[in-house]
RNA sequence: GGCCCGGUAGCUCAGUCGGUAGAGCAGAGGAUUGAAAAUCCUUGUGUCGGUGGUUCGAUUCCGCCCCGGGCCA
């Protein structure tokens, strides 16, 4: 069966809100009579080697709890929204396949949207077209680069700030691989979208019989029925005291270490996206010498409070996000009632 | 004990030749289409240490006191 429209659970939140531990105690209590699989939906835990400031599960609990879309590039490498998208959809067949619910886990918020909302069919990132985009911008300055946004895509200038050099980049790529501005390739469908033109359909094996369930025909990128649980802390100031405990363990177990062997082993360089994630940026200067060692440490606990707080923006804004407080002392049961409601509800004999 | 330098936003500080003050950072809110843990936007009223005095008016000038730091005893 090729399509196989079987629910789909999320589990969403900030750094540091809980999502690996509830993770884990869902796979606990669905053992044995339906069974759930995880998959991360996280921009750093795709990098191998860089386990410390990811706050990767360590190997034992990955080797008990598989997750899936961990480890997949070396540290130099670029992983992108799109290449998630491929890749959760193929594990969230193989799960399917195999009579199972995935659990999307995770906090990379753009990549959520990208699989439920799509892609627009636009080139992937060209390696040799942004060698040379830097190389203008260190040559030239961004308000060069903006100023030939202006020419080629007038449209896409004025959405964009001037300043904003990531998607300005980005635009003059696009436009450099098509000769077309970013901005009309943008509003096209997704070739790739999942056929949804039945919507209750046979669901394979479940709980011993076979099941069919509803699927959702609204959405043709991801027509899985999906409950999507927010991890959102009522009192921030918890959750800011948790990322800086954590951040301060980082430290004493070795996240300088870390970076400095990555630094041994690999050609880095602080722009790559590797090195840019919360955490290696700020060990990285302290390396340099640039910054001290308490200096590191106040940047980077506030580094990571950025971060939580642009996950909680994007939180708020999706749509058909259930939001728990996840600190709440009985986060597990209360997810796990609200799940077995779901599951019962759209795996129907 | 004497002298000097500080005390202004959560933090670091600027400033007001007397008309009640503003930057950076932090924090908060928002945007987000193949680098997203990225990139970017918006957002600053606080007994100007306390208390007396001079003045139409003091955070600003003067006296005393308190608290830091330094130098001399």
């Amino acid at each position: 069966m090729s399509k196989i429209p079987a629910p789909v659970l999320f589990i969403l939140g900030p750094t540091a809100s809980g999502k690996t531990a509830l993770a884990l105690a869902l796979v606990d209590r669905f053992a044995g009579k339906s069974p759930i699989e995880l998959v991360s939906v996280d921009s750093a835990l795709v990098y191998r080697e860089m386990n410390i400031g990811t706050a990767k599960p360590d190997q034992e609990t990955l080797a008990r709890y598989p997750h899936q879309l961990v480890d997949l590039i070396d540290p130099p490498g670029a992983y992108s929204a799109a290449r998630f998208c491929t890749d959760a959809q193929a594990a969230i067949r193989a799960i399917h396949a195999r009579g199972n619910t995935p659990l999307l886990v995770g906090g990379t918020m753009l990549y959520v949207k990208a699989l439920m909302d799509g892609l627009s069919d636009m080139p992937a990132a060209d390696p040799v077209i942004r060698q040379s985009l830097d190389t203008r911008l260190q040559r030239d300055g961004l308000p060069a680069l903006y100023a030939e946004l202006v020419n080629v895509d007038a449209v896409t200038a004025a959405r964009l700030k001037p300043a904003d050099t990531q998607r300005i980049l980005r635009a003059l790529e696009v436009f450099l691989i098509t000769g077309k501005p970013i901005s009309a390739l943008q509003n096209r469908p997704n070739p790739n979208k999942v056929d949804a033109s039945e919507n209750r359909v046979n669901a394979g094996v479940f709980d011993g019989q076979t099941r069919t369930v509803a699927f959702n025909p609204e959405n043709v990128n991801f027509p899985y029925p999906s409950l999507m649980i927010g991890l959102i802390p009522s009192d921030r100031a918890v959750l800011h005291q948790r990322i800086a405990d954590r951040f301060d363990s980082m430290l004493k177990v070795g996240l300088i270490d870390e970076v400095r062997q990555l630094r041994e082993r690999y050609e880095l360089h602080v722009d790559m996206p590797s090195m840019r994630c919360v955490g290696y940026r700020q060990a990285w200067e302290f390396l340099d010498g640039t910054i001290n060692r308490d200096r590191l440490q106040e940047t980077g606990i506030i580094a990571t409070r950025q971060l939580a707080k642009r996950q909680m923006t994007w939180l708020r804004g999706m749509p058909n996000v259930k939001s728990v407080d996840c600190l709440r002392p009985d986060l597990a049961e209360a997810v796990s009632e609200k799940v077995a409601a779901f599951l019962s509800e759209h795996y129907s004999p």
